[in-house]
DNA sequence: AGAGGAAGAGACGCAACCGTATCGTCGTCA
DNA sequence: TGACGACGATACGGTTGCGTCTCTTCCTCT
């Protein structure tokens, strides 16, 4: 019967409490207080900082992205990195999720949850749109799923998380060129 | 006169507590009863935690790193994959790290100590390498240093510090290969 | 109308940490 | 040998958060 405006603005406040100040110095009665609700209606829903952060997040990273499908290897290239800048961009994603990371480092239950929720929905697109690009013929099939997702994923999550620098116009279009022609067959020799 | 080895013991226990608890949850008396020390020495010599975590990173981080010249850019770009790869492998430099970029999202102070103590660095290195491999011709004159250092950073710190997957044989070298075939020129049309 | 349950508020004792102050100890230098 | 200064230890009052608890209010069912 727990009511859901109360559970609403729980969550809200604990995506806000994260971004603010980071799981580490997150407490719960800063969350109660930022929700404007009592330490009761939190310790109500979850036992602990760590459950009540992992049902968080999890929830709302739900999002239900769907594998682009533009007919070209570069093409879903591209889409796929616009999606991504576009999560990583919302200001509450981009300081929340490498705390995060940081944080899953040392506590295997975060790292879980990411995995699932982040990791793994990721490759699954990867996979599809890089099977697609193999069954074309635009991709040799024993190309390296892993290291081609690597080189789309870790330079945008560099440059948007990391170094914090905004993105020079055309750079999504350079970097998807870019491993594009790397997955299309110009390796070189991997000795 | 203050005892360098009391300075000495405490630098270390910074690093070990920062990457035991993270920024966030690290604490002056922590610090000084991992380093055995009153927490009179901690507060002799810096005046906050922030002020402490900066002089020791930056102290920490002043590795003096050179720029290789091995001759052609794909080598270069392989040996500072290598050089970085190293670095990252550190189990506590792979724990603070993350752990320090989250923070420096809402702390400038260690904002820029580290876009002194790593970026700043970094991209000298990488001018010095593409540079070399233009007037080699290797490159074309106008490529996009940015976009290259992203290129080769970002799928190294992605592997190595988020997603926290050891690299399977041959990684660099691939790795490698494709960012120097992707600055070679094979870049498609930017639009 | 009456019962049940979730709500906000906040007190409780406990623990950690803050930054400061005050000890007596010990090594160094003149 | 005596002054100096950094040392570890520890106590201080104050703050914050923990997780539990009680209390009253209020909404919703039946």
């Amino acid at each position: 019967m727990l009511q859901e405006d109360v559970t609403v603005a729980i969550h809200a406040a604990v995506l806000e409490e994260l971004a603010a100040v980071g799981y580490g110095r997150m407490s719960i009665e800063a969350v109660a207080r930022r929700a404007g609700v009592g330490k009761t209606a939190v310790y109500r829903r979850w036992k602990s900082k760590l459950e009540m952060t992992v049902a968080v997040v999890s929830q709302a990273a739900v999002h239900g992205l769907r594998p682009p499908d533009t007919g070209s290897l570069r093409g879903d290239v591209r889409a796929l990195l616009g999606m991504l800048a576009q999560a990583l961009r919302h200001p509450l994603a981009a300081q929340i999720i490498p705390d995060l990371l940081a944080e899953a480092a040392r506590n295997p239950e975060i790292a879980r949850t990411l995995e699932v929720t982040l990791r793994a929905a990721r490759r699954d697109m990867g996979e599809v749109v890089i099977g697609r690009a193999v069954a074309r013929g635009e991709a040799p099939p024993g190309v390296d799923v892993e290291l081609a997702l690597d080189m789309i994923v870790g330079p945008l999550y560099w440059r948007l998380a990391v170094a914090r620098a905004d993105l020079p116009d055309g750079w999504l279009d350079s970097l998807a060129s870019a491993a594009a022609a790397a997955l299309s067959g110009n390796r070189g020799d991997p000795a």
